[in-house]
DNA sequence: TTTACATATCGAGAATTATCGAAATGACGG
DNA sequence: CCGTCATTTCGATAATTCTCGATATGTAAA
């Protein structure tokens, strides 16, 4: 758990939003066509449609979290699904509190 | 209270660390010769100092800092004083904890 | 095994940030 | 007022980030 790239993660409106909008998918996102409920996350082009930016942008930017650990993918044949990884983000507002 | 603001304050190790020093002056800076204690925190030659960059690189870190609201500045004389805003620092990180 | 589709990666140009030395500002002591 | 010292601001260059379109990879369906 790094404090300083997962503040760069933080540092851009968009990809606070997507950390945001995973908390709640079902208020954020369509249904997804193979998959019952969002346990998984949500696919990459439903995260894409919401922020109207191009599809490698985003990718760029879900792979920069992932790094960070801050989401989770999973693979569902074609797709893949992004989920919030609740712990390192939990301990990151931790370190914070505890040692900013 | 910009969280995309602090998040770029943030993400550089070296402004954390003044963060943190800064909490606990005392343990982290030797004593001002013309003030007594650390009530309105350290100057900036002390900072400068600890740090080793250059004395314009943490001019603009502390500058940025300070718009940020993240630190608060007070002139004494030649000096400039920053201390940390408490409140805001508290401010962003139960942003973190609620929104996030 | 081709085709089609979702996502990832690559390469590039634009924008922003990092960092410095030099010059400007502001405050004090003489 | 002058010179000195602490800090800020300026101008420049290097490094990083942003963002895109194009291309590659992986998976499923035909």
């Amino acid at each position: 758990m790094d404090i300083v790239e997962i503040s760069k993660v933080l540092s851009n409106k968009t990809r606070v939003n997507i950390l945001k909008w995973l908390r709640e998918p079902e208020k954020h996102f369509p249904p997804h066509v193979d998959i019952e409920g969002f346990d998984d996350g949500v696919c990459v082009g439903y995260i894409q449609d919401k922020t109207g930016l191009s599809q490698s942008t985003i990718s760029t930017y879900l792979s920069g979290m992932q790094k960070a650990q801050l989401i989770i993918p999973t693979r569902h044949g074609k797709w893949t699904y992004y989920r919030r990884n609740e712990r390192v983000i939990s301990a990151y507002i931790n370190a914070l509190s505890k040692d900013l």
